[in-house]
RNA sequence: GGCCCUAUCGUCUAACGGUUAGGACAUCGGGUUUUCAAUCCGGUAAUCAGGGUUCGAUUCCCUGUGGGGUCACCA
């Protein structure tokens, strides 16, 4: 039982802020480990002195946390050294690796001592999950490096021993490291390690077709964070980016997630990335939360004096991620709430309706506002009021425009039944006499 | 350019030889109490091309073309 246990990795080197793309990759590893009831594995490659940043790591695990994708193991690659020298020191020994002398790339003219891999020259086939099986000809790789030297292996070494010896069982990596895997089998084969099953993921690309990347726009999955996605519907939505469950429903929490994830519905060519859709999974999940957790949410993106409770629904039918909220605030769209509009008389007129006739719906609604008691003041009440009054025009434009318009003094707005019952009475009334 | 992978609406995709080629996002139109939003209903929109195989190809094979990836003392 314990001996077929899966075990997946999430591999990142610590050199940039990871975007979606490379997190979809931690997501379908996370997602095919827990669907096998077997462990994930996250390691950091950090063999790259120059290029690890520990900011970089941190904004890797940032992400992990923020996306609930829980690791039951974690470790730096470079804490790791003694292994890779022993399998290092084991390759020369046995002739599968040899140091070579030779003119430092840097320009220096210095000569220095790598350790290269004793190409066999053949034919390497592996099956992929995901692409079948993929046959590569090692030929033209050469007798590539694999270490600087005895203490510092690159890549390939310590991808190959550092998988071998936490007992990798499938590694799901993206399609940029196909190519890369003939050379890891001939490490795997020379060190007597066991080759792992493959499943490369087609990439995740950009609008430019382009596989995503800082470079070109792509937003760091820590953005999404600050930008107030929900991390069910960034996991939700970057799972169906090259998967999908065969079904027509999408909505899906991390738990149907888990129970219907395969590697068989993964798809074969690149995704290109579709920021629209996203937001409408994350409009999708915000609906499913409850009204306390949505009136918590908006209310803090509000300023301290603009924390009316009543504003909520109407700002949430609006929004699809919390940050949409502060945007609202920036555009002036809910000042009219707090304060009196200015008016821009010519917009207070319906369609033809003469100027006349507007002023005097206006007092119509003043005269049957006034008739409401101020606990009456409610939603709806107002609007049964102010129907009975339009009911009996030509068109109902020519009372609810105005009304309207004088109560916002914006061209897009919620209705006046709305706005009229949170601003109270006085406010209504005085706003409409204004606009008289 | 070499090597590897790949090809259904604008985008994400369903179909595992026989469907009016389905869904979602986006878009367009309409309803829903005036505008916006939300919601409901409806529309436009796709099998890259050419050869095979087959009674029958989106589906299988070949070629072409397109797209992607990769060719580091990075990972």
């Amino acid at each position: 039982m314990s001996e077929n246990k899966v075990v997946t990795r999430f591999a990142p080197s610590p050199t940039g802020f990871p975007h979606l793309g490379n997190f979809r990759t931690a997501i379908f590893a996370y997602l095919f480990a827990k669907k096998h009831n077997g462990s994930f594995v996250f390691r950091i490659e950090d063999t790259d002195k120059e290029r690890s940043k520990k900011e970089f790591e941190e904004n890797i695990i940032e992400g992990l946390d923020w996306l609930g994708l829980s690791y039951d193991k974690f470790y730096r690659q470079s804490e790791n050294a003694g292994r890779h020298k022993f399998y290092l020191e084991k390759m020369i020994k046995e002739g599968n690796a040899y140091i070579s002398k030779e003119e430092a790339k840097d320009g220096s003219g210095a000569m220095k001592e790598l350790v290269r891999f004793k190409n066999p020259n053949i034919n390497v086939t592996f099956k992929d999950e995901i692409k079948g099986e993929v046959t590569m000809n090692t030929e033209d790789l050469g007798d590539f490096i694999i270490a600087k030297n005895l203490n510092e292996p690159l890549f390939h070494l310590a991808v190959v021993v550092d998988d071998f010896e936490e007992g990798i069982t499938h590694v799901i990596r993206g399609e940029d490291h196909v190519s890369n895997t003939s050379r890891q089998i001939l490490i795997q084969r020379a060190i007597g390690a066991t080759t792992p099953i493959y499943a490369h993921l087609p990439l995740v690309l950009g609008p430019d077709k382009l596989k995503l990347s800082k470079r070109r726009g792509a937003l760091a999955v820590t953005e999404y964070k600050k930008l107030g996605f929900l991390p069910e519907a960034v996991l939700n939505g970057a799972t169906f980016i090259g998967w999908n469950p065969g079904t027509e429903k999408e909505i899906f929490s991390r738990e149907e997630l888990i129970a219907s994830f395969d590697l068989e519905r993964v798809q074969k060519s690149p995704a290109i990335f579709n920021q629209e859709k996203l937001e409408w999974f994350n409009k999708e999940h915000m609906k499913l939360l409850s009204s306390g957790e949505i009136n918590k949410n908006v209310l803090e993106q509000l300023p301290e004096n603009m924390r009316n409770p009543k504003l909520v629904p109407i700002i949430f039918e609006r929004i699809s991620k919390w940050s949409d909220v502060k945007s609202m605030v920036a555009k002036g769209e809910l000042d009219f709430f707090f304060k009196s509009p200015v008016i821009d008389k010519a917009k207070l007129i319906y369609k033809k309706t003469s100027s006349e006739k507007i002023n005097q719906n206006l007092k119509l609604a003043i005269k049957a506002l006034e008739s409401i008691s101020e606990n009456d003041f409610n939603t709806e009440i107002i609007k049964i009021t102010l129907m009975s009054i339009a009911d009996n025009l030509e068109s109902r434009g020519e009372l609810l425009h105005p009304v309207r318009f004088a109560l916002s003094g914006l061209d897009k707005s919620p209705d006046p039944f709305i706005i009229a019952s949170i601003i109270g009475k006085n406010e209504t009334l005085s706003r409409l006499q204004k606009a008289i």
